[in-house]
RNA sequence: GCGGCAGUGGUGGAACGGUAGACACGCUACCUUGAGGGGGUAGUGCCCUACGGGUGUGGAGGUUCAAAUCCUCUCUGCCGCACCA
């Protein structure tokens, strides 16, 4: 009877729904793996990288099911963002509806492929039983200082209308439309991620072996953790009557204190507040004015790629160790975000220093010896550096910042790149910020008893401003405080809060969804999550987020674990012709035809088999067919196994071909472990399996079939679910997906083994030995084998490698 | 510039330091079929004077009895960060 993958499909995707076999088991006392896929956004239609996302998960979680473990395996909906309104504008539709549409047809797509999600623990972060919790954890966040209101310079897309978080800031531009950012002064929400910023990038080393290189040093050098000393350089006594006595200095930043001896100049970003009295206070010629104040209105991007600009302030301050005069100067290469917006420049050391050094004719002197020519960055012994000479550099900054603190006037400090997190957004489809405005008490956290603030329904989505700030009447409210009439905030929160906390809602039991967000002994039960699987492009955003806020979540005491990930796995991205697949290219391939064509087992098989996780895979049509060809033909030889269990068959007795059609299935199975366990090399598994199966298919014994059938069946069954339980329950009663089957050794001992003969490690020849043979009587086969490469040579050295070959060292005699 | 990853047939990709190219796609020839599709058998890195031999994992060195694999240098490609003091 022929394979109809879609009847078999349908079947067994109602048996699984029956059983509810994709629930973890309610015992804690029980081993567990809990395997997460990062959770799609429902926009629409599943796609390709879907598909490998959740067959590398689901294969995974399969396993450890058939292991015996109490596997939670769920998914989810990241619901909240923009495309939602976008397509409200268009199809004049609300946003929660457009949503909720979508989940419901992806949700049938993803059972479509047979994939074993918890069903009992899904959810949509749109929920309001989600924003609830969110909102409650915000507020503690609040409470306990981590969260805070500011006005500040913001980067803004206007296309998105809001605000964006640095993270989501590329090379200058949007990271969802492209468009170059703007800076605003604009007051919003943040959260103190930089509180965290040693821990998150110390617990790093604990992921080390776990989570791929390239991810760690991204994290790495995005907190870009730098020590050294923070001082303040004193003006001079007329620089402060020229600034009407309103500073008296400024601090600044370096890494290199070992270097001070050296700096020639001060330079301040364009934004600092010395430079803009200056300007204010028309202490500067007009044109120059102008100058600094485009280069202050321009973008942080622009100025990266500007030409060295810069003006002499006309001020000076005080060298903190010689007491000379250092003049100051603006310069755009200093960033008014890093540092204090004011650095000590050091031209011979410092190549940004020297270059801007050369342009202005600006000194240069050297205090660091080594490298021939300037600047030299690198570390030396001090020269012109007062007592400080002939000191190392090690030895010397910590000298240096030691007199600093002993003087009172600077001390060793760390500065991060990473930023507070931004979190507000200006946008109706997310969760409410749960703060209220009032007059008198100012900003106050709403009640948690009157949790969630849900939006309002009755919106239009225009595209123009926030609807939460147009609405008539959703913004009034009273002061959770005083009771007085106050505004509630109308700004919404980064849809990648949501994303932060999610792995712990799933492991929270959904019978105690409406009485907590988290539950601290099913979350110290299964968290961490044992292996992760999602794409590379999170890696900084939703993993450090996510890291964040475990750290965050565990110190209010809601769980007990570090990190939340154990093992990362980032597969790779899903190509056609050389390019990703997308819409506007045109060269996208709908998982929903492919299934509708082959069926969902030969989508997972093609997809895991094409090539490793962890590499981009190349869409290829005819090796789908392949794919397609190989569960055939497996659905067709399958008959060949009589025997309704596991045969014990007497190996001895077996044909050459049916004892190598049991190493293979045995090769097979061997593999299987680490595969499933450590490697996710899933193209090699595979690969021994189809070895596995030709071997089968030259031999005739019907119990050799038998075995080999019920082996293949149990190791491919995470891979072809369907294929596999359709088999094993007519040939076995699917004992055999039940079981962990042990390797017999007796398979592996054969009674003769051919060796490699290599001359100088060259392959030359081979020969055949009985497995019993003695070194001496191998080397003996082996001489007589090369004797045509022994002639008129000596030889000089014989190496036996039991098992793979012998090799003959020989020199010209 | 800094950091990470990767370079193996026509293609996707295999190879605990031990016979390079498993497995699959494609291609060629033959068989089966009325054709198409499907199935089967054999072959398939490159070169040569071809039942034999040479050569071969981006390139150059090195370690080793033995290197795709380890070390050094170098080239190329992809990705991330980028005037962070």
């Amino acid at each position: 009877m022929g394979y109809n993958p879609k009847e078999i499909e349908k079947k067994w995707q109602k048996i699984w729904e029956d059983e509810g076999a994709f629930e973890p088991l309610e015992d804690q006392s029980r081993d567990k793996k809990y395997i997460l896929s990062m959770f799609p956004y429902p926009s629409g239609r599943i796609h390709m990288g879907h598909v490998r996302n959740y067959a590398i998960g689901d294969a995974l979680a399969r396993y450890y099911r058939k292991r015996d473990y109490s596997v939670l395996h769920p998914i989810g909906w990241d619901a909240f963002g923009m495309p939602a309104e976008n397509a409200a504008i268009k199809h004049k539709l609300h946003p929660g509806k457009w949503t909720y549409e979508n989940i419901d047809y992806m949700r049938k797509e993803l059972a479509s492929l047979g994939f074993s999600f918890s069903k009992s623990r899904e959810f949509a972060t749109c929920d309001p039983l989600y924003t609830r919790w969110e909102q409650e954890f915000i507020i503690k966040m609040f409470e306990e200082g981590l969260l805070y209101r500011e006005s500040t310079t913001v980067n803004w897309c206007e296309p998105c209308h809001t605000v964006l978080a640095n993270e989501q800031v590329e090379e200058g531009c949007c990271w969802r439309c492209g468009t170059e950012v703007q800076h605003r002064e604009m007051p919003g929400y943040y959260i103190d991620i930089v509180k965290y910023a040693d821990e998150l990038l110390d617990d790093l080393k604990l992921l080390e072996g776990k989570w791929p290189n390239r991810v760690l040093t991204m994290q790495r050098n995005w907190i870009g953790k730098s020590q050294g000393l923070e001082f303040s350089f004193e003006l001079s006594e007329e620089s402060r009557k020229k600034l009407g006595g309103k500073f008296e200095s400024y601090q600044v930043f370096t890494t290199r204190p070992d270097t001070i001896y050296g700096v020639t100049y001060s330079a301040l970003a364009a934004e600092h507040p010395i430079v803009k009295y200056l300007i204010e206070h028309q202490l500067l010629d007009p044109d120059t004015a102008e100058a600094i104040s485009r280069i202050a209105n321009s973008s942080e991007r622009d100025r990266a790629q500007a030409e060295k600009e810069g003006y002499p302030l006309g001020i000076d301050v005080i060298h903190p160790l010689t007491g000379e005069k250092i003049p100051v100067w603006t310069a755009n290469f200093v960033l008014a975000s890093y540092g204090g917006g004011a650095v000590m420049a050091v031209p011979a050391h410092d190549e940004r220093d020297f270059d801007f050094a050369t342009q202005y004719g600006l000194p240069i002197k050297r205090v660091i010896e080594g490298g021939e020519t300037l600047p030299y960055t690198g570390t030396g012994a001090l020269i012109e550096s007062g007592r400080f000479s002939c000191t190392e550099s090690a030895d010397a900054k910590e000298a240096i910042i030691n007199i600093f603190e002993e003087r009172g006037i600077g001390k060793g400090t760390t500065n991060y790149k990473l930023r507070n997190w931004g979190v507000s957004r200006q946008r109706y489809w997310g969760a409410p910020i749960p703060f209220v405005h009032c007059d008198d008490c100012g900003l106050v956290p709403e009640k948690v008893e009157n949790l969630p603030i849900t939006l309002p329904e009755d919106v239009e989505i225009t595209g123009e401003g926030n609807p939460l700030e147009s609405h008539p009447t959703w913004k009034q409210c009273l002061c959770p405080q005083c009771g007085k009439e106050a505004r509630r905030e109308t700004d919404t929160l980064d849809t990648f809060v949501q994303s932060s906390w999610y792995q712990f809602r799933y492991a929270t039991d959904p019978k105690k969804w409406e009485s907590e967000g988290i539950d601290r002994e099913d979350a110290n039960y299964w968290l961490p999550v044992d292996q992760y699987i999602g794409g590379i492009e999170h890696a900084i955003l939703h993993l450090l987020y996510a890291r964040f806020f475990t750290k965050v979540l565990r110190d209010m005491g809601l769980c007990d674990v570090d990190e939340p990930f154990e093992r990362l796995l980032t597969q790779g991205m899903v190509l056609k012709d050389g390019a990703k697949m997308s819409k506007s290219k045109g060269n996208t391939v709908d998982p929903d035809a492919l299934i509708a064509k082959y069926g969902a087992d030969t989508a997972r098989l093609f997809i895991l088999f094409a090539a490793p996780p962890q590499k981009e895979l190349e869409w290829n049509d005819s090796a789908v067919e392949g794919a397609f060809r190989f569960i055939k033909k497996l659905y067709g030889r399958a008959e060949k196994a009589t025997h309704r269990e596991l045969p014990a068959i007497e190996h001895s007795k077996l044909s050459a071909a049916s004892k190598e059609a049991r190493a293979k299935v045995y090769d097979a199975l061997k593999k299987s472990t680490d595969v499933y366990e450590s490697s996710f090399a899933f193209n090699t598994l595979i690969a021994a399996c189809m070895e596995a199966l030709n071997a089968l298919d030259k031999q005739e014994d019907e119990a050799v079939w038998s075995e080999g059938v019920y082996i293949i069946l149990n190791l491919l069954e995470p891979i072809i679910p369907h294929v596999a339980s359709e088999l094993s329950e007519r040939l076995f009663g699917r004992a055999n997906l039940s079981v962990t089957i042990p390797l017999l050794d007796e398979v592996f001992v054969q009674d003769s083994v051919t060796l490699a003969v290599t001359i100088n490690g060259k392959k030359r020849t081979e020969i055949t030995v009985s497995a019993e043979a003695s070194k001496e009587e191998i080397l003996a086969a082996a001489r007589e084998a090369g004797s045509k490469w022994l002639e008129g040579v000596s030889l000089i050295k014989e190496i036996v490698v039991p098992g793979k070959l012998v090799n003959l060292v020989v020199k010209p005699a």
